[in-house]
RNA sequence: GGCCCAUUCGUCUAUCGGUUAGGACGCAAGAUUUUCAUUCUUGAAAGAGGAGUUCGAUUCUCCUAUGGGCUACCA
């Protein structure tokens, strides 16, 4: 959902202003490659209605070169061109190799913590570390050539403050003295960290903003730092951090595992991990995509009006960074599911029957199209979700197998099984069985008799339905036909006694 | 621990120094309805605390508290 809500603003944001909304996969970890992830991504993204100017998912889907002039665009196939700048900056001094095994690190973290403190590979430790910055330039080229395994880190400079600025929270100080020399490019897989991938591509795809998450906020001075170091701040993008998605309750970031714990998805579609593992989507709950995105804009930006419901195209015209608030939105569960009946009431009734017909087919129910769309007109109201349709509707289809206890004790006592029995034989006699006809029928039957209609008309609706619910029996009566009227009401007086 | 960000009803939020602090979800009550639901009306519900600045602070500043994020050869 996080990451969902994050393309949604970048999207909304392009198109607001006539700009590119670029996919570009940053698959720089080899050793936490997902199968499947990728794909996953775009599937998620198309569902949402989110369309991709530029980028993996845009294009043929054949040649890389047809994605856009800057292809390719899956930083694992970029891979020979970040060395050259990760060497740039050791060259001029702004980066460094150093040869620290992961195992003595890890050491040294231990060894720090031990004693209540934090290791970090800073400016105060650097000159005593096994890096190019202590070695002799003879020594770290005899172990580069002999395969010697090392990064490149990024040489952060001592007590700077660096001013940066970002598009929702303003100005943001920090100061350098706090900060660790982060890798930039590992030997291991020969691929760049984030930092460097995301400054080089960013500079070379001519990217003008960078929204993203929160959590990327305290990368931000090492980012502006890269584009320093290069010599690239005059085209440097703009930065919008993000406010983090909340769980509903307690406390934390809404993480993956959240959804199976709290009884509602944190993925737009289903996954299904590698390992097997399921995780239930929006999707596959019921929800629509317009209500999904709907939902998700408005979780951290709203328009400054009390306008709620919203069209991608509505979202494009009114969206706006400045209107982005600052702190964490809580995600609650009730609210998505009021905007999915909002969504689901103004559906068209043919819209929603092309829905609920596989469902009735798969009972074994084919009714006539024109007669299924009239039952959804009149149930549509009541659901939340499509799948609600044939828990609201299964009485238009099915005879009642039971009678609700309550409505029963409530409604088929005193007189009234009597009076349906009556009113059995004036249904019978009557040819014309259109709701129209058949409330002025019924009504004139009940107030002739001087009949107390409430009682009445719910006992009738308990034989028809089974219970006390549904639209105006009238309609019910014409929908279901007169024979299967006549049948439910001999059923109901056999079953229920008169 | 360090650094950074944030802080208005339970939740999402409006307010850009002067408001009876507005809306929505949820909740409660009522109206409508043959029932249920929808719909409508109404209600309960908030400026974390403390200092300043100011004629006047929810709004600006500082401190504290609380929450969150980051602190990997992950993104």
């Amino acid at each position: 959902m996080g990451g969902v809500r994050t393309a949604l603003y970048n999207y909304l944001f392009a198109r607001r202003h006539g700009g590119t909304f670029i996919i570009r996969i940053e698959d720089t970890d080899s050793a936490r490659f997902v199968p499947g992830a990728e794909q996953y991504i775009l599937d998620a993204l198309d569902w949402c209605g989110i369309r991709i100017d530029e980028g993996v998912g845009a294009g043929d889907g054949i040649s890389a070169a047809s994605q856009g002039p800057h292809a390719p665009y899956r930083q694992s196939e970029r891979k020979d061109i970040y060395l050259k700048y990760a060497l740039d900056l050791v060259a001029s001094g702004n980066a460094y190799y150093a040869f620290d095994t992961a195992a003595s690190l890890d050491e040294l973290r231990a060894a720090a913590e031990a004693e209540g403190g934090k290791f970090s590979y800073d400016h105060t430790v650097r000159d005593g570390l096994e890096n190019s910055l202590r070695l002799s330039a003879d020594e770290v080229a005899a172990r580069i050539a002999r395969g010697d395994q090392y990064v490149v880190r990024f040489r952060m400079p001592a007590g700077r403050d660096v001013v940066m600025s970002d598009l929702i929270r303003g100005e943001v100080v920090v100061n350098t003295a706090t900060l660790d020399d982060k890798v930039l490019w590992k030997s291991s897989d020969e691929l760049p960290t984030y930092h460097l991938a995301n400054i080089v591509d960013d500079h070379l795809m001519d990217i003008s903003h960078v929204i993203r998450g929160e959590e990327w906020l305290p990368s931000l001075p090492l980012h502006y730092l890269l584009y320093e170091a290069f010599g690239w701040t005059a085209s440097q993008p703009l930065f919008a951090h993000l406010p983090l998605l909340l769980k509903p309750t307690g406390q934390g970031k809404l993480s993956k595992r959240d959804g199976d714990k709290l009884g509602f998805p944190v993925f737009p579609l289903r996954w299904i991990s590698p390992e097997g593992e399921i995780s239930a989507g929006y999707k596959e709950d019921g929800y629509f995509p317009e209500a999904f995105v709907n939902m998700l804009a408005l979780l951290g930006w709203n328009p400054g009006t009390e306008q709620e419901l919203f069209s991608m195209e509505e979202l494009v015209e009114q969206f706006s960074l400045d209107r982005v608030s600052k702190s964490g939105a809580r995600f609650q569960p009730e609210k998505a599911r009021w905007f999915n009946a909002q969504y689901m009431h103004a559906k068209s009734n043919a819209e929603l029957t092309e829905l609920f017909v596989p469902m009735l087919l798969e009972k074994g129910i084919a009714w006539e199209r024109e007669k299924i769309e009239r039952v959804v007109g009149l149930v549509k109201e009541r659901a939340t979700f499509v799948g609600d349709l044939w828990e609201l509707a299964a009485y238009f289809f099915v005879a009642p197998a039971h009678y609700d206890e309550k409505a029963t004790a409530k409604f088929w006592k005193g007189e009234n099984p009597g009076h349906i029995a009556a009113l059995r034989e004036v249904l019978a006699a009557e040819s014309d069985f259109t709701a129209g006809h058949l409330e002025e029928v019924i009504h004139g039957w009940i107030e002739a008799g001087g009949y107390p209609m409430g009682q009445v008309m719910n006992s009738l609706r308990l034989a028809l339905v089974g219970a006390s619910m549904g639209p105006g029996l009238a309609e019910i009566c014409e929908l279901i036909g007169k024979p299967e009227t006549i049948f439910r009401i001999d059923e109901a007086l056999k079953t229920l006694g008169r």
